[in-house]
DNA sequence: TCTATATAGATGCAAATGCAACAAGCCGAC
DNA sequence: GTCGGCTTGTTGCATTTGCATCTATATAGA
């Protein structure tokens, strides 16, 4: 198999400054444990997981306008665009008129949708317990709650 | 101007399960700051962060072989290389023979390129402490800390 | 030494991304 | 009403990515 450079996380520096440290800390770990994550997902064959947030959002809040899911998703309209031409191409989704806004189109999951998300969601969750194996509950909690407060 | 989608982290939900929690937070938080960052980067006409990350890894640990900045930035190698490229044709670092492995080469950060690094932080230094002014430097550090245990 | 295997880096190709521009519909001021 | 400006979603184009593969060199082991 090829490389999995993601995971030499081992010798790397972090800055003293607290402010440095926690920036270099955020940008260098959300990408690693994502790639560790990711990497389980392909290893099963199931796609990468911006699918499973459409499908989630969906079976969550119920159809969707694109607009609506871009700004779960924190993406640009003409990603969502064209990340729902290709689910649509793949059965998992449909396009809808939308009733009470004629320029916009509602997202509705198929059963195909629904049932891979639940394939997905059999390795995700466990993948993602793995990779924060290393918190106790307490401080996943700890470190959700200083995150959360930067988006404030 | 264009829309700015990565600042409506207001009205966004978290799971209440800790260790989800914790995941949701890294992966949307991380992309978020640093879309605000690169924004002002990118209004000051500056490249991106990746550039930075190179031309200050070279400056810091002296020329580098294009495996160890791999290393460096987690990134694979066929990104490096084509990272250089772009880079070298800018002017802004060198390759140069590898006297100690005929395979290998070994970049040099120019003066243009030492002359970018510095216009870059004093872009990057404020928006980087911007971006985390809602934390006091204890939660800075501790949010670091727990970070950092991830990746052991 | 000679061979097998691993590593460094580059690259062709297909897919994905970002940007700018666009059409179509909405909405509020007048 | 209608006119200007905003929002929604799409698309052409150039750039960037990821994957697989390739060459050249290094290194370990018989």
């Amino acid at each position: 198999m090829q490389m999995q450079q993601a995971d030499r996380l081992q010798g790397l520096k972090y800055p003293a400054d607290p402010i440095q440290r926690a920036w270099v800390a955020i940008q260098r770990m959300g990408p690693a444990l994502l790639e560790r994550v990711e990497a389980r997902l392909k290893d099963a064959g199931l796609p990468a997981l911006e699918w499973y947030d459409v499908l989630w959002a969906l079976e969550r809040e119920g159809p969707l306008r694109q607009r609506d899911l871009a700004a779960n998703m924190l993406i640009a309209r003409y990603s969502i665009s064209r990340l729902i031409d290709r689910m649509e191409a793949d059965g998992l989704v449909e396009r809808r008129e939308c009733p009470e806004d004629a320029r916009g189109q509602v997202v509705h999951v198929t059963e195909a949708g629904l049932a891979l998300r639940q394939r997905i969601w059999a390795v995700y969750g466990p993948a993602m317990k793995d990779a924060l194996a290393a918190l106790t509950e307490d401080e996943a909690l700890q470190l959700a709650a200083l995150l959360i407060k930067l988006g404030c």
